[in-house]
DNA sequence: TTTCATGTAATTATACATGTTACGTGATGG
DNA sequence: CCATCACGTAACATGTATAATTACATGAAA
């Protein structure tokens, strides 16, 4: 009966990692690494990125030594790519079903729904133009500029 | 911490109530009635339109005969300025200020900021251009060709 | 002055996401 | 093999945002 808009601090989560994971490649990082990372649980780790290990972006290994691995390149990962296998979210503006008869309801949610739809349209084609490429490209220089300044390393392990 | 998208039911509420008032022009109505017809509380309907009348859109009388009433013509009132007149709204992806240091946070922030603050440009713009008499239009020869049909009018009231 | 209706503050209820605990499964290494 | 490690999930707890409700104040009309 009502229409909810979705939380989303699973992209921005998702994002962040992947980007530190980057930096660490081809090292296979547990879950408790991840999710210090975010400053947030293990279990939480694994439920996001059980979304990104189905799409083919990360993949995890069992037991010893094993974690969470970067299967792409990070140009090969657009931001909408990640968006999308989260399983649900962004700009979703679900249709409130009360009044199931009512044609002023009936009009009214396809004219809000006609405008959402162009706008996450647009959000998504914005989205798949950007990689995880581009932002590593924006983090890099200005991390050696900062440690060049002598400000340390704004990491979050202790 | 969290970044919420903000739930909308403000936006078809409002919509709704007062594509029903139109129907029955320059009567003051009060909140129990619109409040029947999108099936919920006098005060919800209150405090909604509390920010409709700021914006001059509907005006609310106290006491013996009074009620709301809309002010403006059905084509001076877009989606837009409802929503710009209902306090908060459509599209909201406040931003993560976890790891308030750290970089690869920033990036990430700046960019979905610029994707989202893009996209509900496109929204607002959208929503700029369909007035409430263009809903209105939407509905009322349906209404028509359903009663000539022998369905009844799909109301609200008992 | 009684009644009606809005105006708000304060409280409660609901929905949903994240956080947490617990335990199962498979892989590795001694 | 068997103990350990790490993911995979289900179940439960917590937090937060919003709507729904209650209660009472204010002002207008009969």
């Amino acid at each position: 009966m009502y229409n909810y808009m979705k939380r989303n601090s699973r992209l921005s989560v998702a994002l962040h990692v992947l980007l530190h994971m980057a930096e660490q490649a081809d090292k296979a990082l547990t879950s408790d690494v991840l999710a210090s990372w975010a400053a947030t649980n293990p279990v939480v780790i694994r439920r996001t990125f059980a979304g990104l290990r189905d799409a083919g972006i990360v993949g995890s290994t069992k037991g010893h030594g094993g974690g969470w691995t970067l299967l792409k390149p990070l140009d090969a990962v657009s931001l909408a790519d990640i968006q999308a296998a989260l399983d649900e979210p962004l700009l979703a503006l679900g249709k409130a079903e009360e009044s199931p008869g009512c044609l002023v309801e009936l009009a009214v949610n396809a004219a809000l729904d006609d405008a959402v739809a162009e706008a996450r349209r647009l959000l998504d084609e914005r989205l798949s133009k950007i990689t995880l490429a581009d932002l590593a490209a924006q983090i890099g220089p200005r991390r050696v500029v900062l440690q060049a300044a002598g400000c340390k390393d704004p990491h979050h392990e202790p």
